[in-house]
DNA sequence: CGATAAACGAGACGGTACGTCGCGTCTTCTG
DNA sequence: CAGAAGACGCGACGTACCGTCTCGTTTATCG
């Protein structure tokens, strides 16, 4: 299939996408320090030696930008060729919550926090969202999931996007709702007490880890 | 529950807070429609037909306006001697779903994700909003799990707080985080495949309702 | 007659309209240090320990700000009972062009200036600036020449608005068009060479003065 | 040896100087309309079809632009050799205010206001904005007057500059700072009642025309 | 004739001032 | 005499313009 419009024949200056990057690093650096509401787009526009105009040109409002930078933070990335592969779901979700992305989840959230607001009034948004923060870790959770199935651990008529949803929701409501810290035991609890059974595993005995 | 500091010397009656409610339902009002970063202190004035001055003389900031709004809001008392007790756990769970009072949990929701941005930068709004928003909810899924136990549906070794966390998060997940609708089917797919297996009961058939 | 409408029943805290002329004189500091371009809003601002939007809930923009800043200076008064009069129209005249009112005429020419290419287009900025800068003068001018008509010194049929334009077009013209400096040796030139023939007085000697 | 200056070395494409006049004309265009505040280099390449480097590579700011387009108006030029001969300075003077030339001298007053502002602050654009626009209608009265002179209308001790300035002060006071319109009839006006006493003629009476 | 270097239209870039709006405080007048 | 109405100082927002730089293309001269 051909394409019947022309991408809009590019004329003038391209924008710079090494640019982006950069913006978008250095709008994570003022996040952290001052976070959401401290955080100032001149402040970022300073901070990545930017006009405001550069940022204004790339997203619309601050809300965007921080979201935008969220989506982009390297540590989203899995390496869905190199998850690890213990033999059991429960291993492997075990595994998941002790990699070193799993650290700054909080951080992402803490970040994540200063937009839902704006997710519940835009759709658009909301995908994004859901896009950048969601599904990557959903991803990696459909795959363990379908290991269990493919080795006949779970039933094959699980409900997967239930199953995928379970993690993500008790971790955000944990620190989003509850303002709880959500640590490595409390995801390692949420396994063996509510994915696990829900996936039709008997939870036999929760070993240390 | 008894209050253990009485304000100076007003025995009896409580105190005209006539004004005070209608600005905090205001308050819920805008923060319902415009969210936390949306909504201003002087849509709240307008809204109640109240001075700056007045809201400020009562409440020191926006975000203690917002806490107190949260934390007086009305609806979330359930009546705890008029539940229903059909006799199982997942007709109790089903039938608190077909309350009325779960129509406006969309509304509450709403109310949450205007505040969500805030309870990540305030362990006050977040106490306070469990306390209003999550807590009301947990006290009847906990006399329905302690029924349960009770009367050996369920093993008494479960642990309670995170079976009560189970619906709350998998609903606020689904509406905050994915943007969608939650209607009953979901609540009660999530009752069947989550909640109960997390409780121990094996899913026999999900019966229609 | 009497109103139909009454002054919109003001409520609220009152403008301090002291404050209005402490950042006029704000405004012309600035001005005089940095010129009319240098000049900026926030420095006006600063210098009057006054918010920006206190300036704009008065002045609709930066043009207007300053034309008021000029209209009101204080060297624009004139007191129309203590003029001088010195018995002939050629020695009021340049009497007027001794004081030491008209130095800073030249300043005020150069501020005019700033907001000239928006009088062609507002009509009431052309109306605001001839009443602030132009009405002021014209008016001592046609008390000059109707002490001159009383007196039989120029015929009562001359045309006063003429008359009363010639010297601020002249000065006008010399300074905004052709750059040139007006000093008081110009003034009277015109005064000799244009006005009082104009006024049908022929000059007879240019005395030094 | 190194060479200090390098060789004119003509290669390349080679600058073409039709657009030149063509950005000029723009740039008077967008001045008369918007005034030298509201006009903008990327209205004027845009009504150029011409880009903002092209504009730069030919003159290094915005002031410089605009001089130069004053500068080069083509409109400027009377045929010195044509000029209407009636016999008498009154004749000359209200001829050329009938002539067509006089209709577009309210456009050029256009342009005026629009660079006016600048002339303050420019003594080069003063320069040429006098060159430009006032030089060539005061060349043109310089030669009334002098045939004047010549036939012993008026003596030969008049200031001639300062009769020159009249009309075109006049004018501008009137269109610039008035804001009204400078119709043929007052151009008359001020010929009669102005100019010609200044010359030292006494208006006898002011003729149909 | 093909390489090369400059000019071209378009538009992104770093800055900076603008004019708006929200917060939390303070003041004034009114019901 | 409580409180609504709203002005205040402050500061961030998002927009617009300046003068520069970069892109891909066109055009002229030189090798």
């Amino acid at each position: 299939m051909t394409r019947i419009i022309e991408p809009p024949a590019k004329l003038g200056r391209k924008r710079d996408h090494t640019r982006d990057q950069e913006i978008l690093d250095a709008t994570l650096d003022v996040l952290a320090e001052t976070g959401y509401d401290g955080m100032t787009i001149d402040m970022v526009a300073a901070r990545a030696k930017a006009g405001k105009a550069t940022l204004y040109r790339r997203w619309s409002s601050k809300p965007e930008l921080v979201l935008d930078a969220v989506a982009c933070m390297k540590s989203n990335d899995f390496d869905l060729t190199a998850l690890p592969d213990t033999g059991t779901l429960r291993g492997d979700l075990v595994a998941m919550v002790k990699a070193p992305s799993i650290r700054d989840g909080e951080h992402k959230l803490q970040i994540m926090a200063g937009i839902v607001s704006m997710i519940a009034r835009s759709p658009e948004l909301a995908a994004a969202a859901h896009e950048a923060l969601v599904e990557p870790r959903a991803s990696v959770n459909r795959i363990f999931f379908q290991r269990a199935i493919d080795r006949h651990e779970i039933p094959a008529t699980v409900d997967l996007e239930t199953l995928c949803a379970i993690g993500p929701a008790m971790f955000a409501y944990r620190v989003l709702m509850l303002g709880k810290h959500a640590d490595r035991e409390f995801m390692v609890r949420t396994i063996d007490q509510v994915i696990l059974p829900a996936a039709g595993i008997t939870p036999a005995i929760a070993l240390a880890d």
